[in-house]
DNA sequence: AACACACTGTTTACGCTGTATACAGTCATA
DNA sequence: TATGACTGTATACAGCGTAAACAGTGTGTT
């Protein structure tokens, strides 16, 4: 619970939390973190996490692109910042105070919503947890609306990841959709009516009859939410453990992770073997590239002399 | 159910169903679609997916990058065909015929375990419902899995995509610790409890307060699956909703997709607003920088002029 | 048998990416 | 007033995906 910073927090997070400190002397600065993360977040919104370089958002401000890096340390800083100034902070509970299952549902709205708003965020590799200010505040607003139950702690954050799991894989094939929307430019009814006509002629009922089944009853061109399905089924099992809890029983045994015992052992030599392999082949090609272009430049040299002094 | 082939039908996904026909005329083919694919699904299995380039896989067969175009029509045509192939078919059913429950599980363990295997796949962005033979086969197990039961199709289908988000999910997070761990040296017990020392300096109390009470109960450095548990109460709530159905209840009105009402007119005239300032602003400072280079070429030319007639 | 030409793998080239480095100009501090 | 930290800029480099042009190969047709 020291002051002190830590020496090697990552660049990017400790501008989230805005620890880094703002340099004294030298001329005015003209931009701003602020500035430059909005417009990153404005290009993205509209045309995706890809046409996020740094050359567009530097131009979109007016500026060349390495002026950027005098406030952020790299990209991945830049992107780090756009998920958290997109992410935001969870809604304020309703004012008629319902109990945790239309708490959790509100926030799963949200997180959705979010989504549809800013699609690119689903895009962002996940690596670790996201330790910043904003993905804090919905972890712990999750987290209050289940103190009332009587969940392990470990059980609220594990419903919590759920509603967060199943917010995101809404999210994503929602942004599937809007993504070939996009880039093909029409639009999403006749985009799922496409999709149907492949399914239906790609699909056949030999080869997968239960899939044909479900799309002979036309699962694919239903306008409901299946996510909302899954989530008010997830729900139904947590209110179900919890009214178990409260009726004096006990918690579900915590369960290991999945794992392949098989391969564990074996992996790690395996693909320490594949990488030192690819990056041999690298290595060979570029080096015979190297020298077969230096003999082709003293091949001509020579014959250059040649024809001089001949 | 006509055989001819849709003329638009994108290439990848027409590779994938081995539709594509092999040329007559010319010389023999040194390669395959098949080593292609095989090697860089090694390399990303070892480097992740962007250690993926068509040098790299090119460089690993022992051709040149341009080679690869004659076999698979773009980059992005080689990630569908890899996913393809990591995806594989899903697992037999074990032997001991369990019920729809253990089945869905044995499909949800061997999802994370694919994952666990090719991390990379969950970074390919999602366009539209994969239409692969062996994403279909996946899709299809599962459905079988649930047709003894007397949901309806969308609910079956709902379930299914439940069952592969939570897997996607717990992928994602696993992967996410493994990439970190990749990238900095690190053994996968000491990033856990840096980053739960992290958690501890930064999310306070105040600030807080029931992610801290979280923190202080420790379930950062707890060691049970938070996802196997979020697993259970979905199928608790799957399990009793059939239990309902089959005493002669009522299936659950389906909902709506989430959406935002304030948002849907004024997004898209406001998007394409967005859109054409951020091509004008790039358009007007590339033009600012070609007229300016031609300028200062002109300039130096007429000074050396000057210079020469001088 | 000879030609046409579809097809092979290669080379070269282009515009794009992120960013290291060097630069002249600016401004608070010693 | 001199110092030197800091600004935004210019240049450069390796790497990316891939279009276009190329000489060589082998099948099909004349």
């Amino acid at each position: 619970m020291s002051d002190t910073v830590e020496p090697d927090l990552p660049r990017g997070i400790a501008l989230a939390w805005g620890i880094a400190a703002d340099p004294q002397r030298g001329p005015k600065r003209e931009m701003s973190v602020e500035r430059i993360v909005e417009a990153a977040v404005a290009i993205a919104d509209v045309e995706g996490l890809g046409a996020v370089s740094m050359a567009a958002v530097a131009a979109r401000l007016g500026y060349t692109p390495m002026s950027l890096y005098r406030y952020v340390s790299a990209k991945d800083d830049l992107v780090l910042l756009m998920q958290e100034e997109a992410t935001g902070l969870p809604p304020e509970p309703g004012d008629e105070a319902g109990g945790w299952r239309e708490r959790l549902e509100e926030l799963y709205r949200a997180q959705v919503l979010l989504y549809m708003r800013h699609p690119w965020v689903l895009d962002i590799p996940i690596s670790g947890s996201p330790i910043t200010p904003n993905s804090a505040a919905w972890m712990d607003a999750g987290l209050a609306a289940l103190v009332g139950t009587s969940l392990s702690h470990d059980e609220r954050l594990a419903v919590m990841l759920a509603i967060t799991g199943q917010s995101r894989w809404c999210g994503s094939v929602l942004a599937g959709y809007a993504r070939v929307a996009r880039e093909t430019g029409v639009d999403d009814a006749s985009i799922s009516q496409r999709e149907d006509q492949l399914y239906r002629s790609l699909i056949t009922g030999d080869a997968y009859p239960f899939l044909r089944d479900a799309i002979d009853a036309g699962v694919f061109v239903d306008d409901s939410d299946p996510f909302a399905y899954g989530l008010e089924r997830f729900l139904d099992g947590v209110a179900a453990y919890i009214a178990q809890l409260e009726a004096g029983g006990a918690h579900a045994p915590s369960r290991g992770w999945v794992s392949d015992p098989d391969a564990e052992l074996a992996a790690d030599k395996r693909f320490r073997d594949a990488r030192k392999s690819v990056r041999d082949a690298e290595r060979a090609l570029r080096d015979a590239r190297k020298h077969e272009r230096q003999a082709a430049r003293e091949a001509a040299e020579r014959l250059k002399r040649a024809g001089a002094s001949g």
